[in-house]
RNA sequence: GGGCGAAUAGCUCAGUUGGUUCAGAGCGCCUGCCUUACAAGCAGGAGGUCGGGGGUUCGAAUCCCUCUUCGCCCA
């Protein structure tokens, strides 16, 4: 591999090095490894979408664990693919068509299909081939389209299977109406929205024996404000409250509480629903809520799914349908003839004005509430009574929850699992059948002759009961229909392939709350009924991604964050760290559009230091010639038993924050051992044994090709393509690709306590001493000298150790322990151990400064030590703490006392 | 109407079973440095009574109650 830029270029590295992954086939898993597998599912993207953010974060996450689970030698699957996305998927295509100033009717159905697939080929990779541009190591080998051949087929069996276990049914339901979709929805998909809308207070006139003398103007004064519930009832007309008027020509009937005595007269009166005057009765409900409205409810069995259960429970009404699929007025002769073919909100608004013109409109007042909407469009959902498909879902929800319950399945963060069984527990029933033409045909067949269907896995020739002709279902199936058998249909169920058995079930599932209902409860429930096991254990949920405002990203808005732009300006590497390390697990993550640099900072500036740390590392320890096979112990000093032992913990603390799906500790950890701890101070240690023979390069080209090798494996996961860049570079890899190799043990014999204490005292002096520099102007190229006098024999051999690395680092002239003198014009540090240090400036020094700051400090420490000594004379503290608590605040006290001693006698000896 | 979550430094957020100087990180800010790996950097620094109140405990950012504000889900 030729050597690495001086600059770092992330674009210069990425395309080749995915590449390079590709033609070695590390990312086909093998059915036939003999190892254990790990398998995830991606969440399919639409087929047409284009990668934004939220993508971004979940597929990066994904790639994080597969990755590591890779390496830690499991037989990895992240199986890819999209989704046909039925209704976002023709929207798109019928706006096409609509510039074109055509509509799919225009087409008719089999060439509207053709064109949608036409539009998929040509754009339906975009995504996935983004999602190598953020490194995904997904096996491309296996990617799935929730469309083809094999999978559509495991779509009609599933129907077939349900149909004949009476877990489908065909009825004639008030559903979730889009009238720009022309389609129905689940409930799922008709989310709730809030909105300010009205309450129309409406009179109806009482007709035949019931009705008073006079017409509509005999009633009480329209200012009233209807606080006197017995006017509701006055001698000509009985007032309705509802949202939607425009529904009213639908009313069968009008319903009130059988123990509300302000309407008890009125049980089986007729009234005339206003300008249609078609006659209803009046009836008594126990469901009406008597507080709402004026208590009197009006029922529209086909506009209103609580109308169609009332008028159900009644019996005996019909169910007019007074709205068409567009949600425009019908020419049913219950509507008004003026009426025909307005919009509902056009109806809305002229009927009001046609109430107002007759005296019916009592009053009109604001009303907050929330309305469904169609959530691919936005859309006002319309209510409408129509034949639909459904799944019954309880018997199918039973074992979900109950692998919930025992411990089979887990979310991440917890909470999520209270949503879950929630929504398991007060399951409805799932209307799969969409009034569209791209998706997956529902495989029954209606006769002509006989009121027969016939469900089955292909066309039949004729109905299976009375043999005459049949033709199919126009309806498609909801494409969560399609997806929720994602985790086994896209290993090739029904059929026992090797992928089945091999890679079912699954294990970890990353995806967002937002579809927790549509997706993952269902995907749960398939498995269990089709494959008798879960599908994954682990729930993962990400967050969302928001912009500054705190408001999810959204194309209206266009506050989204293109991660392609992120990647070509910083790289694929620097947008993962930034996402994994600021990502806590399930927490929201919040990217401003406006300023990349800041959004992605954390992850730029990581990227650009381990590029550098990797090129000085890398040209210094040369082709492995100048490195000992084995680190020797013997040879070892301070600082490279230090770097070792930290290294080891390292590896530990990353390993277990992956394996707890604690990712951004994992990418805080990495973080901190490699830039605080390896470039910082090892690397700064290390450097003049570097240069030619110095004494000790040989162990310390051997230590920074350990340590170094071991930080590429362990950030890997998260930064893949500098780390495997790096990589090829390195003398005496373990594998000749990173992405390849096994992921690092800790090597406890390197553990050192002692090193990782003596150590620690070195940085604390060289911090001190650089703070005394800096807080004296003490100019960068001027070195002077100082004087430490070492707490306890450890920190003794500490300095003497790294007397020479303290220096450099703190650029001293010299360094003298426990030599020379502490007193005259000199600044003075206490360190954490106690041990003390004496930096003289001559005339420089502000003696009263010097005083004020170490009496500061010993104030500090006066309290700190009320405290701890008040903790030890507690007798409930002694005898209820427990005993390593008690002593660790002994030592803490032994420590302070040190400290508080050593600046008391420097504060005496400067005569404060 | 019901449920869930959040409130910690100027900003974005960590903080695991209550106990290592636990009050942290990144970004931003201030001061000084182009010290031949890195100015996307180096060194130093300022900044928070952990939303308010009450309680449990030897001990609370952490557990309980309550209030306020915000967000999400469900009906």
């Amino acid at each position: 591999m030729t050597t690495l830029a001086p600059q770092y270029d992330p674009l210069a590295i990425e395309g080749d090095t995915y590449q390079r992954w590709l033609d070695a086939g590390i990312f086909a898993a093998s059915t036939e490894s003999g190892r254990t597998p790990y398998v995830i599912m991606i969440p399919p993207p639409n087929v047409t979408a284009v990668l934004h953010s939220g993508h971004g974060l979940n597929n990066t996450l994904q790639d994080v664990l597969i990755r590591f689970e890779r390496m830690r030698g499991r037989e990895a699957l992240w199986l890819p693919g999209t989704d046909h996305a039925g209704i976002a998927t023709q929207n798109v295509v019928e706006r096409m068509l609509d510039e074109e100033g055509k509509s799919r009717q225009d087409l008719g159905r089999v060439a509207f299909v053709e064109r949608v697939w036409q539009h998929v080929h040509e754009t339906g990779g975009t995504i996935l081939e983004q999602l190598k541009a953020l490194g995904c190591s997904c096996d491309w080998s296996r990617t799935r389209f929730t469309l083809d051949e094999d999978y559509s087929h495991a779509v009609r069996k599933v129907f077939v299977d349900l149909f004949h276990d009476g877990l489908i049914y065909r009825g004639q339901r008030v559903i979730h109406w889009c009238p720009r979709c022309r389609t129905s929805l689940s409930d799922e998909e008709a989310e709730f929205h809030d909105r300010d809308d009205h309450l129309y207070y409406i009179r109806y006139n009482l007709v035949g024996g019931a009705e008073s003398p006079g017409g509509p103007d005999s009633q009480t004064d329209p200012t009233d404000d209807g606080r006197d519930r017995r006017d509701q009832v006055t001698a000509g007309s009985v007032t309705v409250a509802t949202t939607r008027p425009e529904t009213m020509f639908g009313d069968v009937c009008l319903v009130f509480h059988p123990e509300d005595d302000r309407f008890q007269s009125l049980n089986g009166a007729t009234v005339a629903i206003p300008l249609s005057g078609i006659h209803i009765p009046v009836r008594t409900s126990t469901v009406v809520e008597r507080d709402f409205g004026t208590g009197m409810l009006k029922v529209t069995p086909a506009h209103d799914a609580n109308d169609f259960e009332i008028a159900d429970a009644l019996g005996g009404f019909e169910r007019p349908v007074t709205m068409d699929e567009d949600a425009r007025m019908t020419d049913d002769a219950r509507v008004p003839s003026e009426l025909h073919g307005l919009d509902r909100f056009e109806a809305r608004d002229r009927i009001l004005e046609l109430l107002r013109e007759t005296g019916q409109l009592e009053k009109v007042e604001p009303y907050h509430h929330s309305v469904r909407h169609c959530y691919r469009c936005k859309t006002i959902v319309e209510p409408r009574l129509s034949d639909q498909w459904f799944v019954k879902m309880r018997p199918l929800a039973e074992p979900a929850l109950r692998a919930y319950r025992e411990g089979r399945l887990r979310f991440i963060p917890e909470r999520w699992g209270k949503v879950y069984e929630h929504w398991l527990t007060q399951i409805r029933d799932w209307n799969i059948s969409r009034q569209l033409w791209w998706g997956h045909r529902i495989p029954a067949w209606f006769c002509n002759d006989c009121d027969h269907i016939t469900v089955a896995l292909d066309e039949p020739s004729s109905c299976e009961r009375c043999g005459g002709l049949v033709h199919q279902e126009q309806d498609v199936l909801d494409t969560w229909f399609s997806s929720w058998l994602w985790p086994f249909a896209t290993l090739g169920w029904p059929n026992e392939t090797a992928d089945l058995k091999q890679f079912y079930p699954g294990h970890t599932l990353v995806t967002g709350p937002d579809i927790i209902f549509f997706w993952v409860a269902r995907m749960v429930m398939a498995g269990y009924y089709f494959m008798r096991d879960t599908p994954f254990d682990t729930v993962y949920m990400n967050g969302i991604v928001r912009d500054p405002q705190h408001r999810a990203f959204s194309k209206s808005l266009g506050n989204g964050i293109d991660p392609m732009d992120v990647v070509e300006l910083y790289g694929a590497d620097a947008f993962r760290f930034t996402i994994v390390a600021g990502a806590a697990a399930g927490t929201d993550i919040i990217m401003d559009r406006n300023d990349l640099a800041g959004t992605f900072a954390a992850g730029r500036n990581f990227a650009n230091k381990l590029w550098n740390i990797g090129r000085l590392i890398l040209a210094n320890i040369g082709d492995g010639s100048m490195t000992t096979n084995v680190i020797d112990p013997a040879r070892l000093e301070l600082a490279d038993r230090w770097i070792l032992s930290r290294c080891q913990r390292t590896i530990a603390l990353v390993t277990e924050s992956l394996g707890r799906f604690r990712l951004n500790d994992a990418a805080n950890s990495m973080y901190h051992f490699l830039w605080d701890e390896l470039a910082d101070w090892y690397v700064e240690q290390v450097k003049p044994r570097l240069y030619g023979s110095a004494e000790g390069g040989e162990i310390a080209r051997s230590v920074l090709l350990n340590v170094f090798q071991t930080a590429l494996m362990l950030l890997h996961p998260v930064m893949p393509f500098i780390t495997e860049r790096m990589w090829a570079n390195l003398p005496g890899r373990s594998a000749p690709l990173l992405a390849g190799t096994a992921w690092p043990r800790p090597n406890t014999s390197f553990i050192d306590e002692e090193a990782e204490d003596q150590f620690a005292r070195v940085q604390a002096l060289v911090s001190a001493v650089r703070t005394v520099r800096a807080e004296y102007g003490v100019a960068p190229g001027t070195a002077v000298p100082a004087d430490v006098r070492p707490s306890s024999t450890a920190a003794l051999e500490a300095f003497n150790a790294e007397q020479r690395t303290i220096e450099r680092l703190a650029k001293l002239t010299e360094l003298k322990v426990d030599g020379g003198s502490t007193v005259g014009a000199g600044a003075h540090q206490v360190l954490p151990d106690g041990s003390t240090v004496f930096v003289p400036l001559g005339a420089a020094i502000d003696v009263a400064k010097e005083c004020a700051r170490l009496t500061g400090e010993l104030q500090r420490l006066d309290s700190q030590l009320a405290g701890v000594a008040r903790k030890l004379a507690n007798e409930e503290f002694l005898n209820r703490a427990p005993t390593d608590v008690v002593n660790r605040e002994r030592d803490k006290e032994r420590s302070w006392q040190e400290q508080r001693e050593a600046l008391a006698a420097k504060l005496q000896a400067l005569g404060c």
